[in-house]
DNA sequence: ACCTGAACACCGTTCAAGT
DNA sequence: ACCTGAACACCGTTCAAGT
């Protein structure tokens, strides 16, 4: 019988990652990651400084999963290929959202995210201010479509339908809504995902347009 | 000595408002809520179903102070004014856009919300499907604002000096932000609020485009 | 040096008991 | 009908004790 792999901060991240991803969020304590790693809670605290670290950690690691820029591409391609990296991290840990607002000050991943986002926009043309705006939308954009997404009242394939059962609107209260799910339902096929790409040009155009002006 | 209000649903949502306003999201409990109105926590459940309800109602309640809409001004106006009376709501209740989380099928307040939007943007013209995208990505846009603005380094006021001061950027492992924090502290005055306007006149600008072809 | 048992001050929730 | 005390199964964290 082997001696158990000694603990490191590095194992107890993986395990808080593991769960994280198997249980939720809520499924995520002290004691539910010693118990992934056959030890008692307590003994994480020789590995990390607490909860909040450890979250800290955790989410580091998720920010770090976002691919390295592509600077060979025209900015608007690097953009725009960074903007679906995020989300699809953020779709992959959803959790990781939520966990966003324990942390204050943003750790070296996520700096190394933002400054390769500016130089791709740098590279590009866009003055500094420029640049920053340019940031601040995109940023916007791709946590709050990662937010709305993970919200969304149906399953992704599902379709529109569910969403009509399980909301089961009074058409004559809602009637927007109501021939916006019709529409939806009669066209079929509707992926509320391939919004993203929608907003994602939308959002880049603008830029295009600032930038040329 | 008074006869103690007796409890209802009401009080207690008012109860929860008042904690989650005062201490943030971590603060609320159903033992927090009970000492808050003089009452044991488990008295509560004679009013509510649970926390998980509690919650929904809480946010429900913040939902509702979302404006009415107003109709009789262009779109594109009506449309920026509901977008503002949001991130206000949610700049107001920082801890609600945590909360959204917890909620899976949307609330009354909030489908009043989304028919209100939605009437702006077809009553502009916009197509049904057109007027779809248009509110995934304003809702996207304004979600994400306010989330990004919450975790920001720095307090609104405070301007950038803080920012630099918290993180310590290694200058030349972070050029693209070095820069950029360089001139906006040395233009003084920049308060990342102001980044609001400036994204959502540019998705604005976005949907008057498309709206013309 | 690394791990842990017991303890403390908290959670949400149930249930039988009080008024 | 409305409120509660005691209890259960959980939290994060401290600290003295074990190896």
């Amino acid at each position: 019988m082997p001696q158990r792999e000694p603990l490191s901060a590095e194992r107890v991240v993986d395990a808080a990652l593991a769960v994280a991803d198997r249980d939720g969020i809520a499924g995520l304590s002290m004691r539910s990651v010693g118990r992934e790693l056959g030890v008692e809670a307590m003994s994480l605290y020789h590995h990390v400084a607490g909860k909040d670290a450890l979250v800290g950690a955790v989410v580091e690691r998720v920010v770090g999963e976002i691919g390295r820029p592509a600077l060979d591409v025209p900015w608007r391609e690097a953009v725009a290929r960074r903007c679906r990296d995020v989300r699809a991290v953020l779709r992959a840990h959803p959790w990781s959202l939520g966990l966003l607002e324990s942390r204050r000050a943003p750790g070296p991943a996520l700096l190394l995210h933002h400054e390769a986002m500016l130089e791709c926009l740098r590279r590009g043309g866009f003055s500094v201010v420029d640049a920053a705006h340019a940031f601040s939308v995109l940023d916007a954009y791709v946590y709050g479509f990662a937010l709305t997404e993970q919200h969304l009242p149906f399953e992704p394939g599902e379709g529109a339908d569910a969403m009509v059962e399980e909301m089961a609107l009074p058409r004559d209260a809602f009637p927007r809504l109501a021939e916006m799910v019709d529409e939806l339902v009669a066209g079929r096929a509707y992926d509320y995902g391939d919004e993203f790409e929608w907003g994602l040009a939308l959002v880049l155009d603008g830029l295009e347009a600032r930038l040329a002006r």
